[in-house]
DNA sequence: CTGCTCCCTATCGGTATAATAGGAATATCA
DNA sequence: TGATATTCCTATTATACCGATAGGGAGCAG
């Protein structure tokens, strides 16, 4: 289950591609476009700045900015760092104690290979790819 | 992220096809194999009693056993009852009110792809394929 | 030095998870 | 009839996570 972690991260993370500004954009601007408390985006995005993700700039004419371009930006990244891990399985996260059962698991190749799904449908599609994944607007009126 | 309900709701059914016993099996044996407690596997296995899913029988001789043949359990049936759900993002949930954003949403086409995705995978699997997917033994002794 | 903005820490109510517990209902068998 | 085995039902608990709010500190610009 991707937590609203995931989901409001890599809302700023498309927010900001698509401001594409060289500039600074302040979390307010994005907050409000996105609908979404300040102090909690804040939370959200410390973990993205740390890991570089983003650049963080204080003071006025401050806010953040990516750090790379779109294309670069893995969505399974963005999603594994917001949430801490992508694992949907508890006996897969990385750091867990092999389960003494693993050997006789029926269950675990399924799991694994499940694991191995995920990952690479969300580390095969880049920020680029979402900005272009845009509803397409219909070219004729529907309001007619 | 699948929850222990999940994942021991279809170790259960595993155990069970494994047994392939026309009577019934006693909770306390799957149990015991399982090296889970038997109260909270009641509470597990409640939901699929009551979707046809396992038949239980009281008193004694009385145990669980299968309703259908293994290949007619999708993985998926069994996951989304223990489970509650299938669906990975708030969003998509069945029932879920249409989130205000939804038109503009860059990210939820990707979204629904990924609950296509993930619910393929598990209806297109079953718990016959997971009795086959025992891990090999290997044929030379690893230890040596 | 004032205001803007990110940054850090703490806190909180609500809900879900993972169990545990006790007993009621039901079936079998002697 | 009664003892035993088993599922079934309801309640309770401890812990953790989710989603969010709050207050203030640090740094930068004009």
């Amino acid at each position: 289950m991707i937590s609203t972690k995931g989901r409001y991260a890599l809302r700023v993370m498309i927010d900001l591609a698509e401001q594409d500004s060289d500039g600074y954009v302040p979390l307010n601007e994005i907050a409000e476009r996105q609908e979404i408390s300040v102090k909690y985006l804040e939370i959200i995005l410390k973990v993205l700045v740390q890991n570089g993700l983003l650049e963080g700039h204080r003071g006025k004419g401050g806010g953040y900015r990516l750090t790379r371009k779109p294309e670069e930006y893995p969505v399974g990244e963005i999603l594994e760092l917001a949430e801490g891990s992508l694992s949907a399985i508890a006996c897969l996260q990385p750091g867990a104690q092999p389960c003494r059962r693993s050997v006789e698991c029926r269950a675990l190749p399924m799991w694994r290979r499940f694991d191995s799904l995920v990952r690479n449908f969300f580390y095969g599609m880049t920020l680029r790819d979402l900005m272009e994944d845009a509803e397409p607007k219909p070219t004729v009126d529907t309001t007619a």
